[in-house]
DNA sequence: CGAGCTTTTGAACGCAGTCAACAATTGTGG
DNA sequence: CCACAATTGTTGACTGCGTTCAAAAGCTCG
């Protein structure tokens, strides 16, 4: 089952070939996946910690985040994902989830069942690899997001934050000219920088008069990738991509 | 090869097993792959950022962990390995190291390559499932140490550092009735937690002073187990393990 | 056009960092 | 086994980054 005009899968394997070569067969087959389409208003749970799933979801068009709570209500997000991300992919391996999956924006996601995808994988063992793979350099941005939150300041936080979107974006050519949508609020940036959202809004003024981001609306404007990159201490290395897309 | 009195494998597999049953073919099958066994000195690099190794790393004895710096060169500790760990199983699927592995403590370490890996895999194809399994303990414990390091504050986010070391000692059988060696120190713990050696220092204090730890040298003792957990914030679930050995 | 978010700004506070000195412990070579 | 060096742990004083609380100003969308 596909869904009108665009199939879903196609930004996934787009996003899978940015990180694993693919031959056409095995993209075929990824294309063949029995899929359920729907679209989430913003701010929906898709799984919860605890939850057993039996699907895992494909985002074909929104920003989904990874979070987690203390006991005491604090949020932390731990990933962000765009269109052609799997977020709870570990959920093939890992039956019970130990984090929310949740939407930041209006977004439509294709459920693909645990069983359709293992057999897939078990006819084209590299696409095991591929995903495999995928899972580990989720691992890898976690990893980079805790050095991030454990030892950048705030403003070197923030310009990383922003210049890894960037870098993503690119991978699946949402990016034009240096220009993106980011349209998640201050409070939830601060959330997965583990910031108030008062600061966050301090520093963003600030980004804004060292002339490194322009904002307009909820569209982020980087005029000069060069200095921005500097100003976050981003090396994109960690994001395994095999085009160096962010260069 | 094998090391004199210990197999180097049976931590190994005792880990696997806390996290995935195994047949004992497959058992057997881990126990005959062919190791390199090497002893290491305290604060060595095993393998560093950039690197493309060719080999896993098992530790057989010791501490290791997972760091990454900032280009202005301070340190996030983003894992702590005890025996028994596979620390750089993703470089199977990652060729290009993110970030590096050193010796906490000295150590004794086995090698395998990746290659006798891949192949055991091959022929027990549920293997391949319990080391991707493993490796996605490893990126669910990068994320509670996030939301540790972003939303706790240093009292709480240190109770749970030692919650989780006790409760992983414990999958391994290396606790005692609450006693275990933590013999790294507090420096490297205030890398792991985002603080400064200091803070950790006051805040080691603190928990002494409440009763929830006790030190001698580098042994470690936690009276109450309970309150501890309650202190940390801590719930074993995002561990993965098969028995609930944290409870 | 008004309700409800989201962003922005100010003022005051506090957790944790830095710097510096000293004590305790561990390790090493003689 | 001791003496000395080096590392690790401890404490105090001061500073500052980022938080909290509160209120106002801008947006967005029925």
């Amino acid at each position: 089952m596909t869904v009108g005009s665009h199939p879903p899968y196609t930004l996934m394997v787009r996003k899978l070939e940015s990180i694993f070569p693919l031959s056409a067969e095995e993209k075929q087959a990824l294309h063949d996946l029995p899929v359920q389409v729907m679209k989430l208003r913003a701010d929906q749970d898709i799984v919860r910690l605890g939850d057993r799933p039996f699907q895992c979801c494909l985002i074909l068009e929104g920003y989904t985040s990874v979070y987690k709570l203390t006991s005491d209500g604090k949020r932390q997000l731990m990933a962000l994902h765009v269109a052609g991300d799997i977020p709870d992919l570990q959920s093939l391996h890992l039956p019970v989830m130990d984090h929310n999956i949740a939407t930041l924006t209006p977004c439509t996601v294709a459920f693909v069942q645990h069983r359709d995808v293992h057999q897939v994988c078990e006819r084209y063992p590299r696409l095991t690899a591929a995903f495999w793979r995928s899972t580990l350099i989720d691992a890898s941005i976690f990893r980079e997001w805790l050095l991030n939150v454990g030892r950048r300041e705030a403003y070197t936080r923030i310009a990383h934050l922003l210049c890894e979107i960037l870098a993503r974006l690119r991978a699946v050519e949402l990016v034009e000219d240096g220009n993106f949508d980011l349209p998640i609020t201050q409070a939830e940036l601060a959330d997965a920088t583990g910031l108030s959202s008062v600061h966050m809004n301090r520093v963003f003024k600030a980004l804004r008069a060292d002339g490194l981001i322009q904002t307009k609306g909820k569209r982020i404007f980087i005029p000069n990738w060069e200095k921005m990159k500097e100003a976050g201490d981003f090396d994109p290395h960690y994001l395994h991509l095999k085009v160096d897309d962010a260069a």
